[in-house]
DNA sequence: GTATTAAATTAGGGTAGGCTAAATTATGAC
DNA sequence: GTCATAATTTAGCCTACCCTAATTTAATAC
């Protein structure tokens, strides 16, 4: 049987975390990102363990097998797939590609995502800048990413990823300009986190909080898996 | 809570049995187009009746309400709008679209719909020539079909709609170039069924079983319902 | 070492959606 | 009218997911 969507979901959150933190990952953790009740995820987990798609130690948390890592690559595959598809071929709003694609991914048959990946010619990122798995499923590279929230004044980045998750600080985001790919400057750095940047001549200042789930690279050392304005629009 | 592909795949079923025989509409031709068991249907007919989605009578079979009707449509449009966008913009083979359909009308957004709908500049036909529903969700009218069984000899017709359900004769139609919107000719009706056609300069015979299944219109008195030639392709 | 506390599991219960096998009901033949 | 048959429902069972409340375990403070 191929795996329901509950089973993929939890996949992907275990393999998210495991690249936040390291595993073993712990029930809460899951629980949280799933917005589930815990003995809800201790349950999931029971049949994970079943089918051979994470390893776990009783009270200590979990860890994805191989084959669960696959699984979790495929779906995140297919998601970032999907947001490119949304947004360069269908029109979408860049803040709202995310929410579709999590129903999408679940449901889209190989031969949709062979289709999705030519129509685009394999693009490398997600409009997120999140970088896409290829066919062979190995996990992409974690590039060096730098919070723009660690950037000191007088620093010149370009913006490499943004954070999908929060529907309304993408779409502030996108209003002023700052999308992957986007050459900024740090203005200033005030002493509770707002950060003050200038991007194409106008000022934007944005609360550390959401300048923490920016990533930047500096443009001394360009890095040339980004390129400067892969995407240039408003 | 929005239906579940169960109940949307019994309530789309129940609409196709009730335009081809008439309500009521009897447990086991549902629980046969299911691939279920009749207990199965049985216990989703009461969930149905539940949501009065549907009226019922115990051992007489149901009907659907007009909110079970609405439902119905809506994702006979979401089936017919992907498939004209798998085929039209996914390069999908004729004879694939119906299944990715099937799967995906349960799990798009409204928002998808829509954009579907204005990236299609809404389209009347789907692929198989089954018209498209309306965004006000009125069930389409049933244009007159005559079946190409029920051809004779020297008739001149346009095909119209071709059944979507056999995968294997959908792939020998689209090679032979029966379409919908193509123009053909009878050249013999042999007694036990078998229909040979003068398509394109060539000829084709089709068995009865395969011809039922293909509706026609007289070329002498053309519906400009249907476009000749709306999809010129092999 | 013991007490506190947070994390995790277990216990117990619910709904949706599957099944087979056993009743029940309607219907058509005679 | 009775009988055989087919359609339908009921009974009883299962798994996947979901929950809250109670319990157990691990980790930390002291
Ligand atoms: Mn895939
Ligand atoms: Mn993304
Ligand atoms: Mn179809
Ligand atoms: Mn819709």
């Amino acid at each position: 049987m191929s795996p329901s969507p509950v089973i993929e979901d939890t996949l992907k959150t275990i393999y998210h975390l495991q690249q936040e933190a390291g595993p073993p990952v712990g029930t809460s953790a899951i629980a949280d990102r799933l917005d589930k009740a815990q003995a809800t995820v201790t349950s999931t987990l029971d049949r994970l363990e079943d089918q051979e798609l994470i390893t776990r130690e009783p009270y200590q948390g979990c860890e994805l097998t191989d084959k669960g890592r696959t699984v979790a690559v495929e779906v995140l595959r297919h998601h970032r797939l999907l947001e490119t598809y949304l947004a360069d071929h269908l029109d979408y709003p860049w803040e709202q590609v995310h929410e579709e694609a999590d129903r999408l991914e679940h449901h889209i048959s190989e031969e949709f995502e062979r289709r999705l990946a030519e129509t685009l010619e394999n693009p490398r990122r997600d409009p997120h800048g999140d970088p896409i798995p290829g066919e062979d499923l190995e996990p992409p590279n974690q590039d060096p990413m730098t919070p723009l929230s660690a950037c000191e004044v007088g620093d010149r980045v370009v913006i490499t990823r943004v954070s999908d998750r929060n529907e309304d600080d993408l779409a502030y985001l996108a209003d002023v300009g700052i999308t992957p790919g986007t050459a900024v400057h740090i203005v200033d750095v005030a002493p509770f986190g707002m950060i003050t940047l200038d991007v194409d001549g106008t000022e934007q200042a944005i609360p550390e909080e959401v300048a923490t789930s920016i990533r930047v690279t500096s443009l001394n050392d360009v890095d040339d898996s980004v390129s400067v304005d892969h995407r240039g629009d408003a």
